[in-house]
DNA sequence: GGGAGAGTTTGAAACGTTCCATGCGGAACG
DNA sequence: CGTTCCGCATGGAACGTTTCAAACTCTCCC
């Protein structure tokens, strides 16, 4: 049976016998109202079938019981564990996470960022597209806390969470470089990603350190941050005459890794002997690939949880609040892709 | 500079020396309202940064313009995949998505489904946890559409989208017995779940068609439906001796598929010489495993775009609404994890 | 008997919208 | 000139909460 029409706390006050503030209170302050009418109102509550409105709560109370998350791409499970990290953390302070998928699109990130200030969240994580400033200035001189994820604040005007990717980088390149390949190469993302950058930073520098002049790093870009965009460059890889091939590529993810290892395989170019592969993040494909990834592990969830809790923070403090970065440490992950020593 | 302080139509009016109601015009019908009068309301609206407050709108509306989608997991590729069709569709009719993980927890699909109900969400999404019939009819008795995701609806009382997992597991099996194998097994993972059960009756169903005894196929149970549960499975495999050990198994999931095949490669048993490998969902990654997996399609994104105008459907027609029953039909993806012929 | 004070309950205002019914001024028409 | 009609603007009620100050009822004590 439909009944479509919703019953408010007055009906329930009318049922019970009590004002609508009693109920109120019944809801929210339970402790002050007199055990016998509190049961009244609870056995009317349920009898009813009364649930709250949380639009009008929202109203009264200025700000909704939500925050917003923006990620680059949720199909990439980085963010998704990310994502794990963020809900774990905000279901325990009673918020509910509304997960926005901004797909590197400038345009998305800004429909979806008007939507979460339309919605008066309590506040917003996001990982931005690059050039987001403007964008996030907006919020933020309304009052919202913004926490910028997976990426570093460049005006200390708010809080950040990320992992040295520089470091990362220099981690897997000189992993790579233990083991005296000839040729080296990365395979980027869209350089306008700042990750994608700063992985690439870190490579050149443990190049250097090694002795080698920098530019012998060769580097391919690849479409984007995906198993497709490793397959191509991939084909690329497999196509080069073996006398000019790298002996060892580091991949901006795990997902281009898995991309350019599928296509090694097909072409019969052995990992690792014949080309080492190492990627980044250390999703759980990159240790159930067929040919175990060498990864660069970044805690993802612990990201999540820490950027939340900042978040939290600063929405509970306004004025004292003071803006933090924190910044981790990323673990190279060794497995069979690449040649040891 | 913060403000922490909203501006609403009331300022708006006031600053742009019309009433209340006007401005609410230039928001939501400007058609209507005089070019000179729109113009000025407009740039008010832009010199203070006004945004509008859906909480309020929301109260007055009645419902909010969001949709819930609960999965069983978000770290599962299927899932996201199903989710971005959603978010397509439900984007083209203005409307957010409020993505909820219950991780299969009836504990956590119900706190979800509260809070749903709270937000007078436009209508529910899920994809239930074994037994959530009592759930659902809570919410549907208020009115809020429901539509089951990749489950049927055993009732008929409500929508439903989903693949034909008998066929699938059917498919499945079929190819691998094509092969000719001596024994056979079937990775499942929580026997609760629909999925896992209707594709082992698909797969028997192969099985006496091929005039084996449907007993014949061994089940073996994994503790969960990812990767992990797949590697415990594939070590159990890998310790049968080669005289007792299946020639070819079908993993309930890709994520279980990949488990098992890591585990024979680690172990040495070739992938598809010593034993085939048959996986369900054709997630991207798949293909791109090492040895590219034999797996059965199902047109995830078409399925949320389906249940998402479904929904819509169900929304805005109220009561002329006639529920529907859509089945899609699966496709078997032959790649190079199984025998051939 | 009166007053203080604790323990409960409550009326009413406020949050920011939307929308209906109404009003106003001017043009068109007879 | 009077009537009708149209285009546009607006006052105010309503949506469902929460919260504050005020009121009420007891009990206790002087």
């Amino acid at each position: 049976m439909r009944v479509n029409v919703a019953v408010s706390i007055r009906e329930v006050a009318a049922h019970a016998g009590v004002s609508v503030a009693t109920v109120s209170n019944v809801l929210n302050r339970p402790e002050i109202v007199a055990s016998l009418t509190r049961e009244r109102v609870q056995a009317s509550i349920r009898e009813l079938g009364y649930v709250r409105n949380e639009s009008a709560r929202q109203l009264r109370a200025g700000r909704s019981r939500t925050i917003g998350l923006v990620v680059l791409d949720v199909a990439n499970p980085f963010f998704t564990d990310l994502a794990r990290g963020v809900e774990d953390e905000a279901n325990k302070a009673g918020l509910a996470v509304i997960l926005c998928n901004s797909d590197d699109q400038e345009r998305k990130e800004q429909q979806y960022l008007e939507l979460l200030e339309e919605h008066r969240v309590h506040g917003v994580l996001i990982t931005p597209v690059a050039g987001a400033g403007a964008r996030l200035a907006g919020l933020q001189r309304w009052g919202t806390p913004v926490v910028l994820v997976d990426s570093r604040s460049p005006s200390r005007g708010q809080c950040s969470v990320a992992v040295d990717d520089v470091l990362g980088g220099d981690l897997a390149m000189s992993h790579l470089l233990s083991a005296g390949p000839e040729r080296v190469a990365y395979v980027a993302g869209p350089p306008a990603i700042r990750q994608v950058a700063d992985r690439l930073e870190g490579a050149r520098r443990a190049m250097t350190r090694a002795g080698h002049a920098p530019q012998d790093l060769r580097v391919i870009e690849a479409g984007g941050l995906n198993v497709g965009g490793g397959q191509k460059v991939g084909e690329q890889i497999a196509a080069m005459p073996a006398g000019s091939r790298p002996a060892a590529v580091f991949c901006a993810n795990d997902l281009i890794a898995l991309g350019v290892l599928q296509e090694m395989t097909r072409n019969h170019i052995r990992v690792p002997e014949d080309i080492s592969i190492a990627g980044y993040d250390d999703i759980d494909f990159a240790a159930a690939a067929a040919v175990p990834l060498t990864s660069v592990r970044q805690p993802r969830q612990q990201l999540g949880r820490t950027a939340a809790r900042l978040l939290l923070d600063e929405a509970a403090d306004g004025d004292t609040h003071q803006h933090r970065q924190v910044i981790f440490e990323p673990e190279l992950v060794v497995r069979q892709s690449t040649q040891p020593q």
